[in-house]
RNA sequence: GCCAGCAUAGCUCAGUUGGCCAGAGCAGCUGAUUUGUAAUCAGCGGGUCGGGGGUUCGAAUCCCUCUGCUGGCUCCA
């Protein structure tokens, strides 16, 4: 008999090679019937794999995560059963769970697949499901794996088994497809009841661009129909979100094909939106002791030479600009760091007026590869919220700290709630893609580490995702379809002041070499309104949106009453327009409705006579009436 | 850049297997209507079917190519 306990603290004693499934039918049907894998002893393992000896067990259902992730990993390999029973001699790489699905990696040989073929494949994984074939789980030994494989002709599976040892390995097999697996999954083919495969795209086998390209299906499962209707009606309901339909609804940026690709054009009331959000930064800029500085769009060759960027980046970028008489070379600005070293460098620095720090909305360009442009969240011209700090060592982390406190700030004035603090840090295994001594990166590393834990701020860490010359603590946002864009960055730089020979004079009378500090709250304009249209559905904070309110007079008699209401606000600072069209008031209401303008004040007769406005507010409806000074004091309340 | 797909009027979309002057709704313009909380009515204008090349008696429709866009991959200072 071996001991099992349960989460709730129960133990319980069982034969020795009982299941998971055993168990959980033990207690009742109802949970046997659930049951997708378990936790033993903190290893997900299959429900009808056999325990051998006294262990912690919790049951994972549809309802965890980790259930989820058996059940879409399952999927994917009945997906592959399908492909394989409709296209034999498909090849196949990976197959895991994904957020929201799975997918798997396939090599079709010549045969092209499409979303066309979706269908089919769908019908045969629903035909599959319904014959409720086990996953049976196999110990094999490393040669009988490479034989099968070979057997199989199967080069990819071939080259994973390469890394795993030999008695680790083991096989799922479900009807007729057998697959390298680690597993867990689900006990049998027939809980997934509702099939959509999302979308086809090529993956380069293991992520390397120097590999084949594989076919990567994209699919999702569920265990009951309506909840695949449900899931599908949730991603037409992000896509009405998406910040470039919106961004054309509301006119507020627009692209063209003869400007370029990636490159994004204000409109004038996306400019007022953006206008405000820079103001907003400016001011609260100027109150932490920043100097705004400008700086041309290009700079010469040598100075990013010196800086490191053209070694870097140099040979897939835009292609240097030349003066036609005299050769000169010179680059689109990439980044602003190396302008503001020179301005910081144009004299003698002494570490009394440390530390300084400069600020610029500096506007900069980057080719982006074709593929990748994608709305407002990456282009290839943008502009910065970009400020360089330069201090002394010692200033460091408080200097960190005042950063930190004002991307707080930032991120909560427009509500953000989930965002994701990442520390970037060097691939520890690819030290050479970095510039600067060990030295240097293990300060800089230190210090981030130090000054998010002092401030108590929850991050996760990933290796290799540093800049060159420093590492980030980023703060990533989800868009509208669960994509994590980067948004605001703090950098740790100990190696461009370095490079650029950057020096203070300390009070002991030697020279010194400052630290620098590379911060955007926003990160860019661009994505960060692109992110942000996604994540108000473009109902933007009143303080924010271009346009507060709407006056509609019900017949053209109400004009004249518009236009002081009109001028009386805009006394006060609170901006709008009057439709004065002659339409139905109904018409006019709709108009204004679909527009997203948070305020509408509708007048006729009536108010006209009382001097009141009757108030609707933006998808909530009538609010009933009140003066204009009511309305304004009542309006000022919400900033 | 790579894989797959898409591109018809300002917008959303029709346009059967290639075949009469390419259609609709909304928007726009003109006129009438002066309206009480999400679309008043009528008339009119608007497209070299993304650009270029080819196949064909004939191309929006088939082929090639370029551009742009969508979803991924790679990349992201």
């Amino acid at each position: 008999m071996i001991k099992i306990s349960f989460p709730d603290g129960a133990v319980r004693e069982y034969e020795s090679g009982t299941t998971s499934m055993d168990i959980a039918r033990s207690i009742s049907e109802g949970l046997a019937r659930n049951v997708l894998s378990a936790s033993v002893n903190g290893e997900v393992w299959d429900a009808s794999r056999p325990i051998q000896e006294d262990a912690a067990i919790k049951f994972y259902t549809w309802n965890d995560k980790e259930g989820k992730s058996t059940f879409w990993h399952s999927s994917a390999h009945l997906m592959a059963e399908a492909i394989e029973s409709l296209y034999p001699g498909t090849k196949f790489g990976i197959g895991p769970s994904i957020e929201n699905g799975f997918y798997y990696d396939i090599d079709t040989g010549d045969r092209v697949l499409s979303s066309s073929d979706f269908a089919k494949i769908e019908a045969k994984m629903k035909e599959l499901a319904k014959q409720k074939n086990e996953y049976v789980r196999s110990d094999v030994s490393k040669a009988d794996a490479v034989a099968y494989f070979e057997e199989k002709g199967d080069e990819y599976k071939l080259e994973l088994l390469e890394g795993l040892d030999d008695g680790s390995i083991t096989f799922y097999q479900q009807g007729a497809f057998t697959d390298l697996c680690r597993g867990p999954h689900i006990p049998d083919t027939g809980k997934i009841k509702a099939v959509k495969l999302l979308a086809l795209a090529g993956a380069y086998w293991r992520g390397d661009e120097n590999r084949k390209q594989l076919t990567r299906i994209y699919g999702v499962t569920f265990p009951k129909q309506k909840e695949l209707t449900e899931y599908l009606e949730l991603l037409e309901e992000a896509k009405k979100r998406d910040h470039r339909k919106l961004g054309a609804e509301l006119e507020l940026f627009m692209f063209s094909e003869k400007v370029g690709a990636g490159l994004p054009i204000w409109l004038p009331k996306g400019t007022a939106l953006r206008t405000r959000l820079e103001d907003f930064l400016k001011q609260e800029q100027i109150k932490r002791g920043y100097q705004p500085v400008i700086t041309p769009h290009i700079g010469k060759k040598e100075l990013y030479e010196t800086s490191g960027h053209w070694e870097k980046y140099g040979e897939d970028s835009f292609r240097p600009i030349h003066t036609p008489k005299e050769g000169e070379e010179f680059l689109l600005k990439p980044m602003n760091c190396p302008h503001h070293c020179e301005i910081y460098g144009h004299k003698p620095r002494s570490y009394k007026e440390l530390p300084v720090r400069f600020a610029e909305f500096g506007t900069v360009y980057r080719y982006e590869q074709s593929g990748e442009l994608h709305g407002l969240t990456r282009v290839r011209g943008f502009t910065q919220d970009d400020a360089h700090i330069f201090c002394t060592p010692d200033q460091l982390k408080d200097e960190f700290l005042n950063v930190l406190d004002l991307t707080m700030h930032v991120i909560k004035k427009l509500g953000y709630e989930n965002f994701t603090a990442q520390i970037s840090l060097r691939d520890p295994e690819n030290t050479e893609k970095y510039i600067g001594s060990e030295e240097n990166w293990n300060r800089a590393e230190q210090a981030i580490i130090e000054a998010t834990q002092e401030a108590g701020l929850e991050t996760v860490t990933e290796l290799g995702e540093a800049a060159f010359y420093g590492p980030k603590l980023d703060f990533m946002i989800k868009d509208a379809l669960g994509r994590r864009w980067q948004l605001g960055t703090i950098q740790v730089d100990y190696n461009l002041p370095e490079r650029f020979e950057l020096e203070y004079v300390g009070s002991d009378n030697q020279t010194h070499r400052p630290v620098m500090i590379h911060r955007a709250p926003f990160g860019s304009m661009e994505r960060f309104i692109g992110v942000l249209i996604e994540h108000c559905a473009g109902k933007f904070p009143l303080w924010l949106t271009p346009e507060q309110f709407a006056i509609l007079p019900i017949s053209d008699n109400q004009i004249p009453f518009a236009k002081e209401i009109e001028q009386e606000l805009s006394v006060h600072d609170i901006r709008g327009y009057i439709d004065d069209r002659t339409e139905s008031i109904g018409r006019k209401i709709r108009d204004t409705e679909l527009k997203k303008i948070p305020y509408m004040l509708i007048i006729g007769e009536k108010e006209a006579e009382s001097g009141k406005v009757s108030v609707r507010k933006q998808g909530e409806g009538d609010q009933g009436t009140m003066s204009v000074s009511e309305f304004i004091s009542y309006f000022k309340e919400l900033l």
